[in-house]
DNA sequence: CTTGAACCTCCAGTAGCTTGAGGATGTAGG
DNA sequence: CCTACATCCTCAAGCTACTGGAGGTTCAAG
């Protein structure tokens, strides 16, 4: 039996964290000691481990519930999973494209900026002026 | 002299959002027509399009506030500015790395995935089980 | 039996907006 | 000049996914 310390510990997560996942009904009520502390199972435990494993691959909550409905349910085809799965590829692939020309403009920014006053600044230039924008005009994704 | 929207339609931010810029102190309060509808002139443009453009390239609120006081003092080195840019960068370095894990494994997923049960899909096991985790278990970055 | 780390609940705060209610304004067409 | 209606206004609450703190209790080691 795990209490919500060492949970944390070994998934990575905060206390607070799995408190919190309780509360939004992520994770279930877990059993209590006689003083009202949590105690944890394996259940648990890797319930917790696939919601951060999730989460880090950028899955949101609301999707990882599901997922977590579906494993409930193992006999139905897992169609649904995989276009889970698919949308979140999609996203990251959108994120990368998005970082990777920051990545080159920041770069240019830091290169070109040797030290002068403020005026000279390509950073603050590059921030300005629109015609000299390597990116797309998008939406910020989350 | 433009209004709100058509603010909002030039730099492709929301109208509300603009509203909140202002509400923050990101943006200056604008004059008002008689009957209090607010008109902006091409200051402003310059300036939500500079912020646009850096929230675009990632930076925060914060960041992008200090960038604008750097540009209101062109005579300060821009040394400042440069280590905003530098920070950033190293940022979406991280933010990069961490999303071509996420792609790569989220590629096993989809292509692993052949239209099965749900009880055999890899989509729901590479996120049960960690010993198949390509990322690192660090902090989800913001 | 004491000590101190870890636990408890509840509440507020964070970023960066978004949405909605309920009402006022501005402008184009008739 | 008047009407219609898109756009504007304010204020307030809601969103995601936590994080942090206050103030108090429990548990395990020594």
């Amino acid at each position: 039996m795990l209490t919500i310390g060492a949970l944390a510990r070994k998934t990575g997560s905060k206390v607070q964290t799995i408190r919190y996942y309780e509360q939004i009904g992520l994770m279930p009520e877990p059993g209590r000691t006689e003083g009202g502390q949590r105690r944890y199972g394996d259940a648990e435990l890797d319930r917790l481990s696939f919601i951060r494993h999730a989460r880090q691959l950028g899955f949101r909550l609301e999707a990882i519930r599901e997922l977590l409905n579906l494993s409930d349910q193992p006999d139905k085809p897992c169609q649904e999973a995989d276009s889970i799965a698919r949308r979140q590829l999609k996203q990251v692939e959108q994120r990368l494209a998005r970082l990777e020309a920051l990545r080159t403009e920041l770069e240019r920014m830091v290169h070109e900026c040797s030290g002068g006053r403020t005026a000279d600044c390509r950073v603050l230039e590059v921030l300005r002026d629109h015609s000299e924008c390597l990116t797309d005009h998008n939406e910020i994704g989350a």
